[in-house]
DNA sequence: GGCATTACGCTACGACCCGTAGCGAAAGCG
DNA sequence: CGCTTTCGCTACGGGTCGTAGCGTAATGCC
């Protein structure tokens, strides 16, 4: 059987293209028509493609939309910004702005809801999204334990618990105050979001108003 | 025209027992279908009322499930136990509890989606789910100013914004843990958020790391 | 009690979308 | 040149949508 090319098999390839305009057209439908009003067959048409080459790449409209919406987190970096609290402010503008399009608020939180009664979606919104955006949490940790401005953590457990727990503030806040509040995340508000975490990860415990 | 009946205009009545029983089974179809896969017939089969009934009393899906899902936000309320740093555990306890039901969970987060194409859903969420939540918010800071735990806020407009960002952060990790990073919020992590809260909000401001 | 008014249950309907099957043509590989 | 796979196209049964129409049930007003 396959002889030759390693991840190739024989016949006509797959056109990459294809694969291009169609998670485009989805994301352009998803401008259009948001998710409960966006069918397959017109971003097939959209597309420029038959309605059955898209089915023969994707199971649904789930994953169609979630491949869509993971595209516009490939730009998520963590810049080097001197200092840890410019560099959560960077990334957390870079991640407002990414939320602020039509295409990622209506789209992210639709598969997110899907998610929670399909286990193969969730991993596949794991993978394709959020670990990458966990990602820059323990890489802005390491390269603020490299400048001092943290201390090491000796407890790896202990270590990635809070390393969750930040991310899941860090991205439960953002995403709450612009799709549920529906408010933009400003500079200003980036800034306070800032000194209350770095306060309060930093701060000693002297027991304030514990019992 | 109408004379005597203040609100009742004249013939039958709707029967509140119909509207008890749709919401119902709302949340019955949610557990046992998801969003995506829920209809507006099979939810009258299931509340045992007829598919024009239903429509007659709501103008389609999104607003049937906000009714249905802001019911089980009806509980939430603030306990008095003792400390800011108690309250707050408490409530949070109260809002996982909420969202560990399967009902909430994909109802909350698809309505949520379809809110960002549709105003008036928007307001209808904000009114019957979230502004309920952000009451408590108020509740509790208000409370911890009387116990003297926080120093009374002389700007106004200066208190409102920090209550929009406890909000958010508070809500948004509690819904990001639950939903997105799909763990459940324990006592233990219920503690470690609320002490990152605390620190951050009454720490002095010894500039911590800034240029 | 009779009457107007409104809600209710039921049926039926056109419109739309789903997901798949079948076909002939196109584009690669050996 | 064959073999294989993809592609575009058409067509189809099945399901849901949201509404219209009808007869019936329940209330307020006289």
């Amino acid at each position: 059987m396959q002889s030759s090319s390693p991840a190739g098999r024989a016949g006509r390839p797959r056109s990459a293209a294809a694969d291009a305009a169609i998670l485009a057209a989805t994301r352009a439908a998803l401008v259009d028509l948001g998710w409960s009003k966006l069918t397959l067959g017109d971003v097939a048409t959209r597309a420029g493609v038959a309605k059955t080459t898209l089915y023969r790449r994707w199971s649904g409209k789930n994953e169609l939309v979630v491949d869509a919406v993971a595209e516009l987190f490939d730009e998520l970096e963590l810049p080097d910004r001197g200092s840890l609290a410019a560099d959560i402010e960077g990334v957390v503008l870079q991640f407002a702005a990414i939320l602020a399009r039509p295409e990622a608020r209506s789209g992210l939180m639709a598969v997110v809801a899907e998610s929670t009664r399909d286990e193969v979606l969730r991993e596949r919104i794991r993978t394709s999204i959020v670990e990458r955006q966990k990602r820059l949490v323990l890489e802005g940790r390491a390269r603020a334990q490299a400048r001092g401005e943290l201390p090491p953590e000796p407890d790896a457990a202990e270590a990635a618990r809070t390393a969750d727990l930040i991310f899941d503030m860090v991205a439960g806040a953002v995403v709450h105050r612009t799709l549920v509040s529906a408010e933009t995340a400003s500079g200003d508000w980036v800034r306070s979001l800032t000194r209350v975490l770095l306060w309060g990860l930093t701060s000693r415990p002297d027991e304030p108003g514990d019992g």
